[in-house]
DNA sequence: TCGATAATTTCATATGACGCAATGCAATCT
DNA sequence: AGATTGCATTGCGTCATATGAAATTATCGA
């Protein structure tokens, strides 16, 4: 039920913005754009009034605006979409955007947490080069990965990331390819098996090396996506295996997405990409 | 004609926008995303204050709303720069994006002022397929180029667009390949005179083809390139030759250019990716 | 430690954004 | 066709709100 403005209370039910110190111009434009973002076919005035709560008069001078600066076009039929000003200067932002600067605020974070080593593991050829960690001077205990460090895809958590995010048939050349040699007991070294264990990461968006790559190793791994959707990069917590414990799980997980979302990765768009 | 003081007209110097019907607030944010934009390292506020006219103070409050919202961001140093939110919509606007319908506005305005037929080629493997074509009914010639048909690179104008994007190595591989076969006497046959035709392309940023394909048909062609820079399609024109006009080419390229900005194409951009 | 420069906050004020209402403008119905 | 409805757009008086100067606080160099 969308209430009409009745007797415009400033305190408002819906979406409270907190209107301390934001300039309620720039608030509102927002949330226009919010609106456009959302609606999946351009909507006209009427149902962006309705959308965002502002009044039609309002909404339409503010978008008059947003025209004239290129951030929102009108089609043919006066509805309005986003402008291409937009993708001009998004693209600028991605120049920008750099994956290990950008992961390392929230590794520390997860690495303050755990006082576990972190890595980030990125795909090159068919296999996992680590190319940032973040190291604890206290630990004491003897880690396998150091950055540049090459392992193979489907003995590391961080591997079978990117494993996973192929299909049946490339996963099957790979194999074919590299014989999965195994490093540890652990190991797995069949076809059969390792497509199990995909089947898993991709039911829980996390992987986990048991004693695979190094006896006395595990990680827990999750996936790290540009804002294109490509699985750029997979976030490990390493851990001695006496120390493993796979309730650290969730907050791995959680702190790719925060990643992602850093890299411009948006779940929103995702569901739309399909 | 409301100012008196004729004197010296005072608020004509910098960058005069039209404040007729936009609103302020919204333009100023403009100024400063647009400051952001041009600066190569994230300025501080009283540099962004500088360069855009405004008050440190105004600054300061908008940029405050921006960055609430994600528009902006700020580095460690408290510098400001793009923020992420601004790559989410623009991959959003990017998804929306369809080369052909976007063209096709620009296609009909240069058919208009030409009377000659307009084509979109993109390149397939080692042709060209013709993806759209504005036809007038009262063209009497027949044309060659219809929608879905296939040419070789080196005999058309746009294949040769796409030949002088890639590297002498490419282009050695291609002639090998495919054997540079040549539908008339005026075809280009040998990878010595495609080399030296292809450096005319990249010099004049426009391709011609002259009775190449097919003898009485010439066309010029220049390039659409993506938000990424890439060159994904080349508009043509092609007119028989006795109607064949050199003079067109500024106005194909011109042409072209206006669709590549609308693919959110940008010179700006573009140099700062190198 | 103290200056100096920049960033942030405060606050009275007039600017300019707001909402209302009237006008266009087109499509649908009778 | 004329009438009617629904939406987009435009003037205009009002007052909320964004503004700029100044004060305060943080940041940095020496």
């Amino acid at each position: 039920m969308r209430n009409e403005k009745t007797a415009a209370s400033p305190a408002e039910d819906s979406e409270s913005k907190d209107s301390r110190g934001s300039i309620q111009v720039i608030d509102r434009m927002m949330s226009l754009l919010d609106a456009l973002a959302e609606s999946n076919d351009p909507p006209g005035l009427k149902q962006l009034a309705l959308d965002t709560g502002l009044h039609p008069s309002t909404a339409h001078r503010i978008l008059a605006s947003l025209c004239a600066n290129g951030f929102v076009d009108r089609t043919n039929n006066g509805a309005y979409r986003l402008g291409i000003r937009l993708l001009e200067l998004g693209n600028l932002v991605k120049t920008r955007i750099s994956l290990r600067e950008t992961a390392m605020p929230s590794m520390l974070k997860l690495h303050a947490t755990t006082g576990e080593s972190v890595n980030l593991g990125m795909r090159s050829g068919d296999e996992i080069v680590y190319v940032e960690r973040t190291s604890s001077g206290r630990s004491s205990v003897r880690i396998v990965h150091i950055v540049g460090a090459r392992a193979p895809l489907h003995t590391t958590a961080t591997g079978k990331l990117f494993l996973a995010d192929g299909n049946a048939d490339s996963n099957k050349a790979y194999a074919e390819r590299t014989g999965l040699p195994g490093s540890t007991q652990a190991s797995i070294t069949t076809l059969k098996a390792l497509e199990q264990e995909l089947e898993r990461v991709r039911r829980h968006k996390v992987a986990y090396d048991m004693d695979e790559v190094e006896v006395g190793v595990r990680c827990i791994a999750a996936g790290i996506r540009d804002d294109a959707g490509a699985l750029v990069a997979g976030l490990s917590l390493s851990t001695p295996t006496e120390r493993f414990n796979p309730d650290w799980a969730p907050l791995v997980l959680e702190t790719a997405e925060e990643i992602s979302r850093a890299l411009g990765f948006s779940e929103r768009l995702e569901k739309r990409r399909r």
